[in-house]
DNA sequence: TATGAATGAGTCTTCATTCAT
DNA sequence: GATGAATGAAGACTCATTCAT
């Protein structure tokens, strides 16, 4: 298990990071946040771009591991991508600091991006991956699978983004949020499976 | 006509901000990169953030005027989409800096950003109004326009930056650049026109 | 003509260094003793090691560039060996700041000080280069010439710190100070005449 | 009999403040290279000062404990002063770590220097008692024995310290380093003899 | 005795901004 | 209009020391 501050940090990391952006965010305001001192973020983390790295990479790790859970638990590439819509719609709404701080930092020129990149890419094939299924048993045709998987990674995560950025000050009660959520997931499926099916 | 050094400091802004960020650019930086003393700037620009602004307001007035020029040159929802798309593909693989810092910098938190989503919820809602002129004219056929217009604009611009970043340093033809321009063209129509169009 | 504040600093930089060594001496104490905001030094030197490198090279090139000037004054070796002492004697002992900063860092084992102790070689090869020219006059005659060129610079060395820091908080004439400086040179030239000279 | 852990923590400690300097030795670097957790150091020392000053005087300790065996093991003057030149040769060459520890911080400002000053000025007072012996016994003669007596420390120190650092890295064979030391142990010899005995 | 997680005062360094020339 | 030297507030990071276990 790990150490108690180090989960202790990790919280106040996603928070301030989310709402600052890297570099707006100051080791100060993660150590205050997260109620110890900054050197004991030291003691744990060798910098703050090793915090934000281990965050970010640990946001993708569960983010992946998350659609890969819901698509192993379906058979048909139909439903398959159904699971991809409903894990990533579900996991960006119910975690949206770590959405925020994923999209935003998932463009951008750093070399810290750069191999943040490699897990959009690897999120990205799985998509792609789906779509090929599909137009392998006939169920999907598209000219431009690998386009289009890029594609639907962009619409679900501007759509959610833009979800979130709206709605951030109202105060949200669980059953707004579930609302938000499946209009989500319905827009998004629809956008997709109509694009996709043949007629 | 604005004043020349203007100009120049406005092309290496957008040089410098894209390729670094907001942050990590340095005013030293733009004034090399422009060639002008960092004095210099102080005395056209109130400030960096005044600076980065203008370049973000303008980028997005280019954008949204070249939106609107492609449209309504157009007279059917149908042809006015096809427009919008070309002119959202083109001109941002023709101006792959500005796609960068407008992309890069459209999703974050900072009061800043606020203003900037105006922009863009603007150039949302001129996506949006195409879709409900297209479901007005019987051509279209949509539950969740607003969404959807949401979701192009994230289809879109997400697949032009993963193009622009995929072949970022791969040495450009032009004759590559326009034909990965079409690509995205036709990706995204077919995406978009399966979606809305009724069967 | 170097700039008046870069003059400034480096002159601060001495009395501070030299106080309190390298890793003790606070870059806000140079600049307050400077009289100038610590960001001016940053903006003339690139670091404190940068700032401390420069002090050591310029001061071991106007200590080399002495002697040489008191060598080249004189014709024969034993007069030339004597010019040497005079110059050590005096350059330290007019320059006890230096001297200290000079000496004390002379020793040690980070990189700095690698790259350093090539001036030191340097001028104790011209030493070496003097005993060997009496050698081979027939003035001189020694069996280590190199150890012996060694000996010198660290009985002269030591014995001038050793006068700096016993005489170091005594109010000090200049009548003294010089009296003292004759006195090493003195004794240093007995030792190293007696040691050298053919008897 | 000393705690065996207190011993393994003075020995890495010669070994990191030699190779670091004081101030930049680290405390977590002194015992890992103990192989003790921080926390026992502060058990068994008040202060990295305490460490450190206690090292120091026990080197001092040592090295003139060493050099009063050797001449009390004398009895004429000259074989004294060759008692001395051994026992400073020998004990440096063979506690290198220590040699560069000692004559390291031997200069230097700070307060802590204060106190081991005192210790080398025992040693030198050491030397200069012989001398003065053999002026009295009339085998030597020299008009600043007290100088005198500081320039042969600072010669047999530098030179001893100018070998370690030479040979540095060149892998050490024992027949190497004896050779070393007797080469020190002759030109030392002869620079001191012939300065102080009666022609 | 021994440990090592936690601390926070202390430093170097950066960089947007100013202003005298 | 244009310059670039100077500024100082701000922030990342270090490390000797403490203390609960």
């Amino acid at each position: 298990m790990r150490h108690q501050k180090v989960d202790v940090i990790l919280q106040a990391a996603v928070e301030v990071f989310s709402d600052q952006g890297f570099d707006q965010a100051k080791m100060d305001d993660i150590a205050q946040a997260a109620g110890v001192a900054k050197g004991t973020i030291y003691y744990h983390f060798k910098s703050k771009e090793d915090l934000f790295t281990g965050l970010m990479d640990e946001g993708m790790e569960k983010l992946i591991g998350c659609a890969k859970r819901h698509i192993d638990s379906e058979d048909s590439p139909v439903d398959q991508m159904h699971g991809l819509i409903r894990a990533h719609s579900q996991f960006f709404m119910e975690n949206g600091k770590l959405a925020k701080l994923l999209l935003n930092e998932a463009f951008g020129t750093k070399e810290r991006q750069q191999k943040f990149r490699a897990s959009i890419r690897e999120y990205i094939l799985l998509i792609e991956s789906l779509i090929e299924g599909g137009i392998a048993t006939g169920d999907f045709q598209f000219d431009y699978p690998s386009e289009m998987a890029v594609a639907i990674f962009g619409a679900g995560s501007v759509l959610v983004l833009h979800k979130l950025y709206t709605l951030e000050d109202s105060a949200w009660t669980s059953e707004q949020s579930e609302e938000v959520t499946q209009m989500t997931i319905q827009s998004l499926s629809q956008l997709v499976f109509r694009s996709l099916l043949i007629k």
